[in-house]
DNA sequence: TAGCTAATGTAAGCTAGCTAACATTTCAAA
DNA sequence: TTTGAAATGTTAGCTAGCTTACATTAGCTA
């Protein structure tokens, strides 16, 4: 998928360094997390926006059997509880470190507000944010109605090569490394999971990629 | 499903009344479509938002083989486009007056940007709009993903009841008198449209539901 | 490095809901 | 009022992909 909006234009990271903001310095401060600690659970007032300065956050919420259904993993300079600034009232996701050294910088909505109307380049960067998960929630629900569960694998390592994808400099070859399990992928995709593992064995066998737990192989020839 | 936001904290009307906004009715304007006139196209540059002043508007767009696909059916005091807001550069749907005397009002998006920035009440009332379109997909997405076809038709009822639902005095019955056809119902809900008015007879012979082509009817047994 | 747990691999059997095809009804235009 | 087109109603048959169940493997942790 070649994207609309690229991922430096929904990067926060520069624009919310704290030496170039006044008002927000008064109030930044950065909070620790450890493997497994919660940000946020569902049903917390949301009354707060965050930014990963480092490690990686898990964005999910629990179906009524209890089971956990992965949203999306975020890493460095990623901007997560933004439907808080839209006036969501409370949280319908949970939030939590996955990683043991996770640094979160929390901006308060009234502040983020501020800063907003204050600084137009900042408005706008926010805008494209929410833009682009608009964009990517319309796209996940047209590739669920309409395509089969192999396309939707196909669509779905494209958009995990655009984010996380580089090229080895030996093969040519697409690496991905990645931060998702088997059933995160699959109910990413709407699909079951024992459905997503045999695509992806389908698609090795066939030579297009190659794949242990962390990292996926996109073959130069496919 | 009791919303968080009620139609009311998105109905924009009254705040983008033009005789409230200098800037704003210096450019305000208003365009009759007939129906089937379309308002903007896919592709189209999104350069503009749009506030029905009256008619109804069809939101949709065209899957590979052609076939029109609904998202919404909006009607009086209704945005759309506001994706425009969030920095998209070009539409991906159609607009199309399904009325023959629609009436509407452009804004562009620098206008809407700038009115924004002024005035907090209106920017607050875009935020919510938008967050309210997030969770509606978010909701689809989910039902879609986790339900069966018949439970997604009975949240489908539920939801049309919010917007467009009143009570019988009479009976006591919920009215809703709706714009879409079946097979639009079908596709917002994700199935086919035999399975869907087979689901609605199924309800109608249980006595939970009665239905013409543009009127539902729960009964107030059910 | 042994052992435990979560992740992954695989297969059988079943079924919800799709497609395709056709019948009937409704509505709006002529 | 007729008529054509679109919407709705209905059936049969099929299959993608689910569920369930179990086997294997990888990778932490003690």
């Amino acid at each position: 998928m070649k994207s609309i909006w690229t991922f430096e234009d929904v990067n926060l990271f520069g624009m919310l360094c704290p030496h170039k903001f006044k008002e927000y310095r008064k109030t930044h401060s950065l909070n620790s997390y450890k493997k497994e600690d919660f940000i946020y659970f569902e049903k917390d007032s949301a009354n707060k926006v965050y930014l990963i300065e480092k490690g990686k956050v898990k964005i999910g919420h629990y179906t009524e059997e209890g089971e956990e259904v992965v949203k999306a993993i975020l890493s460095k300079g990623e901007l997560f509880g933004e439907k808080a600034i839209l006036g969501e009232e409370s949280r319908n996701e949970f939030a939590m470190s996955i990683d043991n050294k996770t640094s979160i910088c929390p901006v308060g909505i009234e502040t983020m507000h501020n800063l907003m109307r204050d600084n137009r380049t900042l408005s706008f960067k926010v805008y494209k944010l929410i833009g682009f998960r608009i964009r990517k929630l319309e796209r996940r629900l047209e590739l669920i109605m309409f395509k089969d569960a192999e396309t939707r694998v196909s669509e779905f390592l494209k958009e995990l090569a655009d984010e996380y994808g580089y090229c080895c400099p030996n093969t040519g070859d697409t690496i991905i490394k990645h931060p998702y399990t088997q059933k995160d992928i699959a109910h990413l995709i709407g699909t079951s999971r024992p459905t997503f593992n045999s695509i992806m064995n389908k698609l090795k066998e066939l030579g297009q990629i190659d794949f242990s737990r962390n990292e996926i192989r996109l073959k130069i020839s496919a």
